[in-house]
DNA sequence: GCGACAG
DNA sequence: ATCTTGTCGC
């Protein structure tokens, strides 16, 4: 698939937090009715050790069954330091290329990070879904900022995640008795929608499978990038 | 000024 | 994210 460029990537700290607060305006949530039978993919990103290259990596599944559809993944210099609040920067690109590469379109993007679960509400997933025009799903392992009440242990429980008063995600425990998960709204889907679409996802692990399998795989690939 | 801080 | 081995618990 073909993705527009609706910005430059070379631009200073200060640009990019206000290029945040506009791009935030931009994205919509909106019902997402999980289809029967959806293509969803997961994507994340690794760095060689050096930290000179990114390696971004994308897979498909069908859901139910997780069966494997496709997958890609390219590599290209880091050009931005990693700042919390603007991770998009630096990774986004990466993830383009290797989106681009994909045959199939997917139903919906679980990204590794935050969605509006962000201070300017404009986290990596939300960034990439505003690009992209289709729906995607924060999941990140760690809070970014909101406060919380720790879910239930089992698995499934959820609670809210809270910036002042603005509810921004919610804090999933995708797995009995393990670290929960940070999801919230990317684009064109609810927060509801995104926690039925997490846990429809998600088989053995606190990763939903399509995340899972995109981190292993540039795991594996940046061992190409060594020595 | 101090502490927090996705990956 | 990355540097790193074994180890405790379900």
């Amino acid at each position: 698939m073909r993705i527009k460029q609706l910005h430059s990537w070379d631009i200073t700290y200060a640009q990019a937090r206000l290029l945040q607060s506009d791009l935030a305006g931009m994205v919509q949530p909106q019902p997402f009715n999980l289809p029967e039978k959806m293509l969803a993919a997961g994507l994340d990103c690794a760095f060689s050790k050096d930290g000179k290259t990114v390696i971004a990596a994308v897979v498909v599944l069908q859901i139910p069954g997780f069966a494997l559809i496709e997958s890609a993944h390219a590599a290209m210099e880091v050009k931005f330091p990693y700042i919390p609040g603007l991770l998009s920067f630096r990774e986004i690109p990466a993830c383009i290329a290797a989106i681009e590469k994909l045959t199939s379109l997917p139903d919906v993007f679980l990204v590794d990070g935050q969605g509006i679960a962000h201070p300017r509400r404009l986290g990596i997933a939300a960034h990439l879904g505003i690009i992209l025009n289709l729906p995607t799903i924060g999941c990140a392992k760690s809070r970014l900022i909101g406060e919380f009440k720790e879910p239930r242990q089992a698995k499934g429980s959820s609670s809210n995640l809270y910036d002042k008063d603005e509810l921004i995600g919610a804090v999933l425990r995708t797995r009995k008795n393990v670290k929960p998960l940070f999801v919230s709204v990317g684009n064109l889907v609810t927060l509801e929608d995104s926690i039925k679409t997490v846990l429809t996802a998600t088989k053995n692990f606190r990763l939903p499978e399509p995340a899972r399998l995109a981190h292993q795989t540039v795991t594996k690939l940046k061992t190409n990038f060594e020595f």
